[in-house]
DNA sequence: CTTGACCCCTACGTGGCGTGAGGCGGCACG
DNA sequence: CGTGCCGCCTCACGCCACGTAGGGGTCAAG
């Protein structure tokens, strides 16, 4: 049963990392194999493959190696902090690549329509969407974290008998949407913005603080996710972007007046 | 009107990246600014940063800078497939880093509770969401986007009456799934499995193949998604961990009997 | 006893910058 | 008119996480 020990190649291939990869975590004492072979071989335990499958975990999350060194060093090192900052960054670089996604969308869409999109609209986009994102980002999404910090707060407060209530709400305001999409009325009718104004008024009262422009960031985010097809789009297509509109219409009539 | 010259310095800063970049990709000759000062400043016009964004657009997708210079150099080979294959490696990593944020949140959950995990439990996540996705990964992927081809085709297709139809059908389904939840009607009731089985039916009829196993996958991407605070879990808290429920559920009644 | 896959170690290469060092240019303030 | 001080310039070396090449031992099968 202690015949659990596998030499360099084995262990790459399980894996999935290149020989030269565990040499180096060997060299750099990140990841040393328990022992050798009278002939030198490098022999890896089970234990070991177990270490490096927890270094790989923290690689994919983009540490670098001295910090997974650290982490493995110290159990108490995998604190919470850090973990907070990885997912963190992770939902940035996912909000990113889903934006990027809609942004290859446009583009692919414009391309089968046979209207290549002039460099002028094309940067328009990028401009929008990559790059004044890259500046204000840190700002956004630490705006962003904390929205979700007092909505986690708040929604751990509630009671079951709360939460049905709230739901009950959530679903009135869903319908409304669904109904007057079906209907055929626009986003912009003054009618579902009024929808749309209730449904900042909930989120408000129930999760966070709520002003126009956070209502807005909000509704990119429903877009930004429609699009990879994720979302309820399965339930109901073009329900994402519908309240997006609306939500948009709504926060412009309001911050207008 | 043609005052817009910008030093390195006011580039750097609108583009978000440093001047040692701006000055690397000077050097390497991937983005050369339009002109110098006479006293040698670096001067960008708009077209360069035009250039820039595409440069960090490409960058953010993981080229290398050779490829970004080949794209650049080459307007056709912004073409159709390389648009795909890039939309792909977004979704693909999209998927990867959602799954990686779902870990990271069973991680802090149980440290929360006090929980820590015993290392035999942490190397059953790794092993299912990250080791063996790293193999079988190509394979899933493909899948997955082959259902994505059918499901656009298909959704082409369709004219503005047949989406009023579907989404009838879908809001029918979605209302019955909520109503259930706020019954308080447990996921794995069989009136709820017999939802989830409609809207497998709905799905296949409408977009695409929907086995039982597609279907579960489906849901664990509803999940996916609800666990970063997207999703329509604004409008119905819990309802992606419901629908998911019934699902796996009803698949599981299904392939059993 | 050969063959071919696998292992060892040494050592240099690479990409995409970071990080000085040493020295002009520009301009606001005293 | 000097004098800070910031921003710009050009070398040029450093860094990380490996890739790659090369020369040579090892192991199991035929």
């Amino acid at each position: 049963m202690n015949a659990e020990e596998y030499t360099v190649g084995v262990v790459a291939k399980m894996a999935g990392v290149s020989v030269r990869t565990l040499h180096h975590y060997d060299e750099i004492g990140l990841l040393e194999p328990e022992g050798r072979s009278s002939t030198g071989y490098r022999l890896y335990t089970g234990d070991d493959i177990r270490t490096l499958q927890r270094i790989l975990f923290y690689r994919e999350l983009d540490f670098d190696l001295e910090a997974i060194r650290a982490i493995l060093a110290d159990p108490a090192s995998t604190d919470v902090d850090l973990l907070h900052r990885q997912r963190r960054l992770l939902t940035e670089r996912v909000a990113r690549h889903q934006a990027m996604v809609a942004l290859i969308d446009k583009e692919l869409n414009a391309r089968t329509l046979g209207i290549t999109l002039t460099p002028q609209e094309r940067l328009e986009v990028f401009g929008s969407s990559v790059l004044e994102d890259n500046a204000t980002r840190a700002e956004e999404q630490w705006s962003g974290s904390d929205l979700w910090e007092q909505r986690k707060l708040r929604a751990s407060a509630y009671s079951a008998e709360d939460w049905r209530e709230i739901r009950s709400e959530q679903s009135r305001i869903h319908q409304r949407f669904l109904d007057s999409m079906n209907a055929g009325i626009p986003a912009t009718d003054p009618t579902v913005m009024d929808v749309a104004e209730e449904h900042r008024l909930h989120l408000h009262r129930r999760f966070h603080d709520c002003d126009y422009g956070t209502h807005r960031s909000l509704a990119e985010s429903y877009l930004a996710n429609e699009r990879i097809g994720l979302n309820f789009d399965d339930v109901a297509p073009g329900l994402s972007r519908y309240i997006h509109d609306a939500i948009n219409a709504n926060a412009e009539r309001m911050t207008d007046a």
